[in-house]
DNA sequence: GTGAAAGCGCTAACAA
DNA sequence: TTGTTAGCGCTTTCAC
């Protein structure tokens, strides 16, 4: 076995102290190099490199971590990873990371309070340098323990008063008046909401920004057109069937997330009713398969890469700049318009 | 502020000394009480447990995974977590290696060797306790490197000729004659192939066994309807399209995973087919999404969930129990048909 | 059964 | 500029 490796004992993995023995240094300098430090000379640097190279070495995370107290391991919790919306946070999210030189921890609630204190536990034990919360739930009491391991976090639509947390609010309402507007332009004056779960903040936000909305177009409120789902696509079966079920039906319907918008499409499909000629859908979200639904869903846009973004940079400045007074303590992700083919005129005939 | 933890200086969490103090006894018997060692007189271990209740205290993995040499964390490595069939991959071995104690760290390649590469040396530096590498590609030379770190491993349709290394083989070959007699059975003759990347082990396979199961019911193999795509719904819209510039198409499409298959659903809508009277489409993976698309997909299951408890297994068992020698080095998962709502018989005109 | 003490591999003071 | 050294928080011999 002709490999470089075999210089050394077999087995044992090189140290810090193997490169620098190989490279005739300190283990100081090694670790100055390694982090590059200022005070080395260019010819060690050298040496140290080439040692490196030569016997393969990795440096120790752990090790790292437990004498400086960073582990650049960043957390991410979210609700339901099964959302396709959460995935793609998530992917945002870990290749920002990752440029950064992170590693990200992921961890779904299901949006379970036993599950996101376990959650918030794992990241205490991994010393994690931040938590980015992407639950959009009722999280208070659990994220205490976080805020009080000392460690920044960062929530969606949740504030907290604490210095090392910061908040990330989602413009709902620029998108949510913006679907209605549109609605109203071609012609709707019946349209129905598919809220999510009252149990997230988010879903609460959603619908009473609809409400505004539609009192805002000067269209009065129907109240059981509205109805409360889950942000599932069974959910959003399951509500539309309890709309279609009133004498009189809306001529559109705008749902708190595309899960839901989904199921509607899916359900209106199984009924017989053809959108957008017969049935207009608006969605929330725009998860990357709202543009491959049949037909293409017009929903309001929440960009991951925006999210993921602001949850990053909440966390990375407060974790090197903990003091800095300017530090941002909010943020804001803003929502829009996405027209595609879910959309168009009522039927000519009055609906029932 | 009446905290538990105001006992001690602010801003310092408790560690195993601060649990030893108050229950007064050594570290050495906090340790072992947390860590279920035997000698311990369950006097003390009530003593230690109530401390550390008490002062919230959390063991230091980083300290710990140092000293032991076990870090408790299992890498995962996909191939493109953009492909629904990745995070729900990702979600089942996070599920199992939660409840096993393990932290997972989870990259995505994105099919590109160089990231794969940084993949790899991301893991090692982490010290993983194992990664699973689901890629399903041409990966040899970088996985070299996780072998020669010592680390477990486990490949998805690939044997590496080391004893740390497991192999997971799919038999595609099941389901995917399941699904051409399922066609044949309803009249089909006519049958064309969307494949995968051909950079793909996987793909390859499929494609092979599409054109045996072709051959096993005696059909003749038509060579311009098997075209290679790469595994995403845009791809599967131009290997439609591509399929339909033919003079003569087939009157049903399997393809070589679901996002293909959804394409096609797409993109024959488009030109004005119905699926599946007019033409029949099998998929290959059966993600969570193919029950809702429309029609439902008639699909060739690969469990996500038998592929991530394989994968755990192998490098579980690998790690606890390295010497065994009956540890299962090769696992198997299967496919089977499931048939929903995009096939039925060839229109009854004959196809041009 | 229990405790004292020796490190795991590394960074950061402090000296030189 | 470079090297020496003292731990980071924990597990694990080894004595008692």
């Amino acid at each position: 076995m002709p490999r470089r490796s075999s210089r050394k004992a077999a087995g044992k993995l090189p140290d810090i102290r193997a490169v620098a023995a190989a490279a005739r240094v300190s283990i100081a300098t090694v670790s100055r190099t390694v982090n590059g430090s200022p005070p080395v000379s260019d010819r060690l640097k050298k040496r140290v490199w080439q040692a490196i190279k030569q016997l393969n070495y990795l440096p120790n995370t752990h090790a790292r971590t437990l004498v400086s107290g960073r582990s650049r391991l960043l957390g991410i919790i979210v609700e339901n990873i099964t959302n396709p919306f959460f995935p793609e946070l998530i992917r945002s999210f870990e290749e920002i990371a990752v440029a950064h030189g992170y590693e990200i921890l992921v961890s779904s609630t299901n949006s379970d309070p036993a599950v996101l204190a376990t959650c918030a536990r794992r990241m205490l034990e991994r010393k994690v340098d931040g938590v980015a919360v992407m639950t959009f739930g009722e999280e208070e009491p659990v994220l205490d323990q976080i805020v009080h391991g000392g460690i920044p976090i960062v929530l969606a639509e949740f504030k907290l008063d604490d210095p090392k947390a910061s908040t990330i609010l989602l413009d709902y309402s620029t998108g949510i008046h913006a679907a209605i507007r549109h609605l109203t332009g071609l012609g709707h004056r019946a349209i129905g909401f598919l809220a999510g779960p009252h149990s997230l903040h988010s879903a609460i936000t959603r619908e009473n920004d609809f409400r505004s909305a539609i009192a805002a177009a000067g269209l009065p409120l129907q109240k059981k057109w509205v109805i409360e789902c889950d942000h599932t696509l069974k959910g959003g079966v399951a509500g539309f069937e309890q709309l279609r079920k009133l004498g009189n039906r809306p001529t559109a319907i705008v749902c708190s997330n595309d899960m839901t918008a989904i199921g509607v499409l899916r359900a209106a499909y199984a009924a017989g009713l053809r959108v957008p000629e017969d049935l207009s859908v608006v969605g929330l979200d725009d998860i990357d398969f709202a543009a491959y639904t049949l037909p293409p869903l017009t929903t309001i846009r929440l960009s991951r890469v925006e999210l993921a973004r602001a949850a990053f940079e909440a966390l990375h400045t407060q974790a090197e700049d903990p003091e800095s007074p300017k530090r941002k303590r909010e943020f804001l992700v803003s929502t829009s318009l996405v027209v595609r083919g879910s959309t168009a005129p009522p039927p000519a005939t009055h609906p029932s």
